[in-house]
RNA sequence: UGUCCGAUAGUAUAAGGGUAGUACAACGGUUUUUGGUACCGUUUGUCUUGGUUCGAAUCCAGGUCGGACAACCA
């Protein structure tokens, strides 16, 4: 019974620590820049920081890495923590780095009077031609040796506001040669009069990621601070400045970020989608936001199974959409209730029912314990079908419609088809069967088996509600690692509108909060520009498919 | 040409010197009033060359391949 699960290598990391006393109380943080809306890659960042502390105890932290006031918008501090809260983490404190503009301006002062840093005049092409190359040495500025005291009184004046934007800037005074091309004295410090989200106009100066990352984790006493792989090189700056400032020594940890397939992960070409209307905003249902995926019906329990599922490692990865597509199917198949929708209609008209109208009964869910309760389904004799359950000439193993076949109406009766008409394009318009009285739903008699059950809906009862069909967004694997423009892989089949669906009519009663299966059709889930003289459903996920007809 | 990180089925992820396992995918079957679900089964793998060892996915050395690093972004 005790098949215990193997732990990522961070848990291990952790184990350790937490044995050895090393650690404590377990603190991370999840640290994202508010410039755009989180997606399943945050997600699993999110899992991965807040799980920790809910598996090890201890807590996480929200700290908003708002250190770049030209990018960052309060609309999307908003939006980040309603997709954490959705997700169903709490976070202990909220937090920002711009808390600590004052206690990183001192370290930066600090470091001046330690003769670590110094302002650089330098043109922004200067520091870049003498930062040197990875194989060659950088060179210095020279304004490097500039002493501890001029050094301060121009740091003095760039805080004042005395200098614009690109004049000059605060560079730590590491090591030029040095084969990590983060330690050739740093940017740590520039100017900036732009108005922040959270400050206001209080600075014009505004310390660089590497600056503020790192000692906002220590000013916090984040224990292990867990970033994915491009921050490797970092770490060793990281490190540099706890150490010289002498403060609490959080450590960095890094993993692979996850990459999907069929759709891009980063923020700055999520947001090219949206600027140029390719989507219809950070939460269009084909977007991999947080946002979009709750507005496409996935539900927080999907995502994180996917993210558990995937797994911890370094190495780079590109996961299956598939895997995702399964979380989402696996939990709807508990809970979504099953209801009968035509998205292509054609006409069935039963010969031989005479009595108008009845009112059949309906689990909602088989899956369910209780069967998710039951509903009422209105049936006539004339009802709409798909479209595809008729064929004219079957195909081998057809097991729906077809001149002379037997089905059954979910819900309902079996039903033969006697005879069908098509309009002058060769369309089927209309298809007559009749029915066996016998074979009712749950009192069959008939002692007929058939192979096919079909949905439908009552044609004189029914409502109509928009759907849209929503599909891969690129029609690639990897658009990131394709030739040329990713918008030139866009999938153009990835959203169907269909108009003029038919419902039954429960689901009027529709809610956002619960997740629809259209019997043999996916799972759909309201959109939230619904009205009840609108209805708008959302394809979540289609269902697997286990049978393609072959000619 | 430098430094760092990595390499296990199609995709992910375990095995921490002792039988290469799990999930998704694919394929086949049983059940089924959803061609869904559930259940059963099948196929497919340790980058390479040496070394250490009774024994190597695992330890060591070389190679190969992939990724990251030269923003006043994070």
């Amino acid at each position: 019974m005790s098949e215990e699960k193997s732990l990522n290598f961070i848990e291990e990391l952790i184990e350790n620590d937490l044995q050895s006393g090393k650690t404590k109380t377990l603190v991370t943080r999840f640290p994202p820049e508010p410039n755009g809306y989180l997606h399943i890659g945050h997600a699993k960042a999110i899992c991965l920081n807040f799980g920790l502390t809910q598996k090890y105890g201890g807590y996480t932290n929200l700290r908003f890495d708002d250190t770049n006031p030209v990018t960052e918008k309060t609309e999307y501090v908003n939006s980040q923590q309603e997709d954490i809260s959705w997700l169903g983490f709490e976070w202990k404190n909220e937090l920002y780095a711009s808390d600590y503009f004052d206690q990183l301006h001192g370290f930066a002062v600090k470091l001046i009077e330690d003769g670590l840093a110094y302002v650089d005049h330098s043109t922004a092409e200067e520091i870049a031609t003498q930062k040197g190359t990875p194989t060659e040495a950088g060179k210095p500025s020279a304004y490097r040796d500039r002493s501890i005291a001029e050094n301060l009184a121009l740091f003095a004046s760039m805080k004042n506001g005395e200098l614009p934007d690109g004049a000059c800037t605060l560079r730590a005074k590491i090591d030029l040669a040095s084969p990590n091309m983060l330690m050739r004295d740093p940017i740590i410090y520039r100017i900036k009069h732009a108005h922040h989200h959270r400050t206001g106009d209080a600075w014009c100066i505004y310390p660089m990621y590497d600056f503020a990352h790192g000692q906002s984790d220590s000013i916090e006493n984040i224990t292990h601070s867990i970033c994915t792989l491009e921050y490797v090189s970092h770490r060793e700056l990281y490190d540099w400045f706890i150490e010289k400032l002498g403060i609490f020594p959080s450590k960095q940890y890094e993993f692979a970020r996850l990459n999907l397939t069929y759709t891009v992960m980063s923020k700055r070409k999520l947001m090219q989608l949206v600027n140029e209307n390719l989507v219809s905003g950070w939460d269009d249902p084909r977007m991999p936001t947080i946002s979009g995926l709750r507005r496409r019906g996935y539900t927080p329990e999907s995502i994180k199974e996917f993210c558990e599922r995937i797994g911890i490692a370094k190495r780079e990865n590109l996961i299956e959409l598939s895997l995702l597509e399964f979380c989402i199917r696996e939990d709807l198949n508990k809970r979504a209730h099953r209801v009968m929708a035509v998205l292509d209609p054609i006409k069935l008209i039963i010969t031989n029912y005479t009595k108008g109208e009845e009112t059949l009964i309906g689990e909602n869910n088989p899956e369910a314990e209780d069967k998710g309760g039951t509903r009422e389904i209105p049936f006539s004799n004339e009802l709409w079908i798909e479209r595809e359950d008729f064929m004219e000439e079957p195909a081998k193993k057809w097991f729906r419609l077809a001149p002379g076949a037997t089905v059954r109406l979910k819900h309902a009766y079996i039903v033969q088809c006697t005879d069908y008409k098509k309009d002058e394009n060769g369309n089927i318009t209309e298809v007559y069967c009749t029915y066996i009285p016998e074979s009712k739903s749950g009192e069959d008699t008939s002692g007929i088996n058939v192979k096919g059950t079909i949905h439908w809906v009552s044609a004189q009862h029914a409502k109509t509600a928009e759907v849209r069909l929503y599909d891969r967004l690129f029609s690639v694997e990897s658009p990131d690692s394709e030739e040329g423009d990713f918008k030139d892989y866009l999938n153009p089949n990835s959203m169907e509108v269909i108009s003029k669906a038919y419902i039954e009519p429960s689901l009027v009663n529709a809610t956002q909060n619960l997740g629809y299966q259209f019997i043999r059709k996916g799972y759909f889930s309201l959109d939230k520009d619904s009205t009840p003289e609108n209805l708008i459903f959302n394809r979540t996920v289609g269902l697997k498919e286990a049978w393609k007809p072959k000619s």
